[in-house]
DNA sequence: CTCATTTTTTGAATCTGGTTCATAATTTCG
DNA sequence: CGAAATTATGAACCAGATTCAAAAAATGAG
């Protein structure tokens, strides 16, 4: 039925339409001031209507949350796809984390929040499980380059399944990140960031895990380069979805 | 003048009474379904005494955080003085932090709360600025063990210093209890949990760190008995303050 | 001890902003 | 075309954080 079609594409159309303008309004007022009544009025609808599509506010965050992660799903594959070798993939995850939250750093934030319990625990079932159906094929997706790393006998296995051994990178990764995002606690520390600082990190346990080609870490001009190709090609792999979430 | 210091005194007992009820209906009953007004009638005050301690709700969630991070120093530095070489201190710190999920797995969820911007940009600066002070000291305790481990030669530094390094098994830890906490986000991985995985990581990153003595992971064992016996030398030093912050 | 003054407490009133729902507008289709 | 069904509207509602004028308590000079 062609009319029931339409309908649809419209509802959609419009649902993006209210998601784009919340990040807009995230990314230039922050998340506290993002108030339902002003969106569905910046998006000259009426607030029920907004109400038809998320089930509360925090609804709304998650659909945000769970929009981009299809589009990190979507940059993952094609880093995984990259004509590199399978350590300088995992690396490159960690240069995408990072490329994504210099292009949104509200994104991030936004992200650390939806995960909260209090946030979390008042969205819809359906939404919440929409991001936990994303963090499936993305945690495959590592695995995945971990479980060919195994197979080509790069990586001892260190009596664990790929998808376990994915779970260290990663951890470390956004266990740098939200560090980082901490505001003020790194520097309350006393330590001035160093970009190169993660990647040695990444080194660091990559190298305990034995994953080949090993990684000599006083070499740091050799370090900064690689790091500098790999942002350069991982960069361009941004420029599909820079426009869906506008900052 | 002995009167203003009664008074001051009473006044500490009062704020320690609001959040030690505070805590008390975090712990059973949600962050979420924490009221003012309740809490201060639950404390037998009027709403408007509790506003003479915390300048807004997230304040009072900050200081909650505050405290426990008194408590979080204190027991560091106990682990920081046992008589364990210096890679099992690190290894101990990540114990303690498990064992503190443990026991107040609430706490944790309020503490990822509470650093969200949200909930950190509507508390009073002074607070803030409180629990930033805590954890100067506790990052020197941490570099302090790292410091030691390079003084014995126990460690390289890969052209580090003592608190750059030890930003690394940080990072590894907390984002491993993160994405542990995130609800259900590892079962949507299909990943059943393993008490030594996180043990695991630890010491893959510690050997990449070549900190002596390296571990052998492959004797699975040998490792659960020596997580046993960290767990066994942590647990007591919890005893202290465990009523503090009840759960 | 008394009473004027200062400090502290109180909780009802205020205010903000998310959510609902009766009504109005629009669409569908016989 | 008009009745029935669907969808949109936004003012009213409501929860809950915050305030503040009034009441109570503490202080201390005489």
């Amino acid at each position: 039925m062609t009319v029931n079609e339409r309908k649809e594409r419209q509802r959609f159309d419009r649902e993006q339409l209210f998601l784009d303008k919340a990040a807009q309004l995230i990314a230039s007022e922050g998340i506290l001031q993002l108030q339902m009544a002003p969106l569905a009025r910046a998006c000259e609808y009426a607030t029920g209507t907004l109400y038809q599509h998320f089930s509360s506010k925090e609804d709304l965050l998650l659909a945000l949350v769970a929009r981009n992660g299809c589009n990190q799903l979507k940059l993952f594959q094609q880093i995984a796809a990259l004509a590199i070798c399978n350590r300088h993939k995992i690396l490159a995850l960690c240069v995408a984390e990072e490329l994504a939250r210099e292009y949104h750093p509200s994104h991030a934030r936004l992200e650390q929040y939806v995960f909260t319990e209090v946030v979390w625990e008042n969205a819809s079932a359906s939404r919440r499980q929409m991001i936990l159906d994303n963090s499936k094929p993305l945690s495959e997706l590592v695995s995945g380059i971990v479980g060919a790393a195994l197979a080509a006998g790069e990586l001892p296995d260190h009596q664990c399944t790929a998808l376990e051994l994915s779970i260290a990178p990663w951890a470390l990764c956004t266990g740098s990140h939200n560090l980082e995002q901490t505001s003020g606690l790194l520097a309350a520390f006393g330590l001035n960031k160093d970009p190169l600082q993660r990647y040695r990190h990444m080194h660091l346990l990559l190298n305990g895990m034995q994953w080949q080609p090993l990684q000599d870490l006083n070499d740091t001009a050799a370090l900064a380069a690689q790091l500098q190709q790999l942002r350069q090609q991982v960069a361009p792999l941004f420029s599909g979805f820079c426009q869906l979430t506008v900052e």
